[in-house]
DNA sequence: CTAAAACCTGACATTGACGTCAGAGGCAAG
DNA sequence: CTTGCCTCTGACGTCAATGTCAGGTTTTAG
């Protein structure tokens, strides 16, 4: 499939895909006039890729990770960093954890007990809250 | 204290603390001469902003949720807001574990005794969240 | 008193993962 | 063959949270 077609299948932007091509992310094979045709894989290859990113890996070490989590093959270096970024991850569920038990911990005391001022008059529940 | 002793104590750069305070996160009492003076409390604060910040909380959102997480009061909004904020961080924090699962699978599998290429199911990915 | 250290404001630089635009070429359909 | 969409490369723009530097004032130590 050509990047359009990628870009669709794996929720991402044609900008993005190249870009991991440029980031040694995501190989192409090219037509003869340039043009990249990926495999059915690239969509899973693309997913991961995502996934990676959301943990918060930087293109450089999704990079340095990506052979051995795809060839299921590791040197001691890339296990290395496998433990250092799991560990990695531990560490900031940990700290989200905290985070939100503690945002629970406000909500539970704005909202139930005689702390005044809330009021669950719903006057306008439309009001979407566009996070991120 | 002033800004140096505060920043050695909360971990963070004096010239991060001008940006809280740039973005209403952190108040200062100015010293006649423009010097900022900070309370003992102002510790708390700045790892509070930390904690937020970690969370992928903009700087915009927490000058917005941080009057009712010292303060313990919320209106309707913020309340929504923050129901909104726990839920992003429960949706980050589950995406994080099956990322987290998912390294140890490859961990496993790459550094058992004979590396058999135990099959890695991805089927859940892109569980869309950022962090920072 | 003086020099060093800490502080001030203001402004430009940086980093990462893209967005966006320009100009040119490729490809299937009518 | 031309129309229209897709793709290419290259390059500059963006955004957020700082880093860094300049040039000046204040505080502190000796």
């Amino acid at each position: 499939m050509r990047i359009g077609e990628l870009a669709a299948r794996s929720g991402v932007s044609v900008r993005a895909l190249r870009y991991y091509e440029e980031q040694g992310l995501l190989e192409a094979n090219r037509s003869g006039s340039g043009q990249r045709h990926y495999p059915e894989s690239g969509v899973e290859r693309v997913h991961l890729i995502q996934m990676l990113y959301a943990a918060g890996l930087s293109s450089r070490t999704i990079a340095e990770l990506l052979p051995c989590v795809e060839a299921k093959v590791s040197t001691p270096e890339s296990r290395a960093r496998l433990f250092a970024e799991r560990d990695r991850i531990d560490a900031q569920i940990a700290g989200l954890t905290r985070t939100r038990d503690r945002l629970d911990a406000v909500i539970a005391s704005t909202g139930s007990p005689a702390s005044g001022c809330t009021y669950i008059a719903d006057r306008d529940v439309a009001t979407q809250a566009s996070s991120r």
